[in-house]
DNA sequence: TTGACATATTCCAATATAGGAATATATTTA
DNA sequence: TAAATATATTCCTATATTGGAATATGTCAA
């Protein structure tokens, strides 16, 4: 079988670092696409083709403007993202200084007794 | 030219909704390989191969037992991806109010003035 | 209407996966 | 030592994606 599309969801979207660029580029401003590709120093079709990305997961919003298109960015789209590496760092966070004891621990060669026996 | 490898960083390796599903499984809980493959369905090369990537970027660690090994959560990892959509989230949440606006008058095809006009 | 400009889309090549099956590599136990 | 068990790795296939170049589409301006 074959890997799934990776463009469905925000995570996907914002695991390329041109997306992760292309949204910092659109922090504070709106922008067209040829000012993102100055910007950015990319050509328009790589602009323009990473802008559709982040718009079909809705992570930035179009506006036409005469024959340009105007770009911002849609925050609430990454709530899904957020919401998970929240709950993700509120479950570890408690567990940090345990993990870093362990993390030694694993150095050292020693064992804990509070570690589940593997069935 | 081709896309790169996108298992280099926490970014990419939580893109893949497996692997979201694998740390989630592994909350609260350090589990053997077959542990893991009984709790998510999976036949056990999948999950090596899955725990491989995410070993990769640190986001688990792996301990041996005997001829078993246990992997657990390392929270610390997710620290990039955190910041990352913190500060994307930072700097959006005080103007979702205003974005709403934005999207109204989009539907309704009104205009702003706050509207830089485009070069 | 025609040319210039902004942007999207198509075409193509190179590469990166994910998944299953089969196999290799420990490690324990009889 | 040999069988059994746990896990990793390899092989192979199907598909996803990125990127550049070329092209299509839409819109404005002369």
């Amino acid at each position: 079988m074959a890997r799934k599309r990776t463009t469905y969801d925000p995570f996907n979207a914002i695991a390329e670092p041109n997306r992760r660029a292309l949204l910092e580029a659109l922090a504070g401003n709106s922008l067209t696409v040829s000012a993102l590709a100055l910007a950015l120093g990319w050509n328009q079709p790589k602009v323009s083709k990473h802008l559709q990305v982040l718009k079909e997961v809705d992570l930035v919003v179009e506006r036409k403007e005469g024959r340009f298109r105007v770009y911002r960015v849609n925050a609430q789209a990454m709530k899904p993202v957020q919401e998970w590496v929240t709950q993700f760092q509120a479950f570890w966070a408690p567990r940090l200084d345990a993990l870093g004891d362990y993390l030694n621990e694993v150095q050292t060669g020693e064992q804990t007794d509070d570690e589940p026996k593997p069935r």
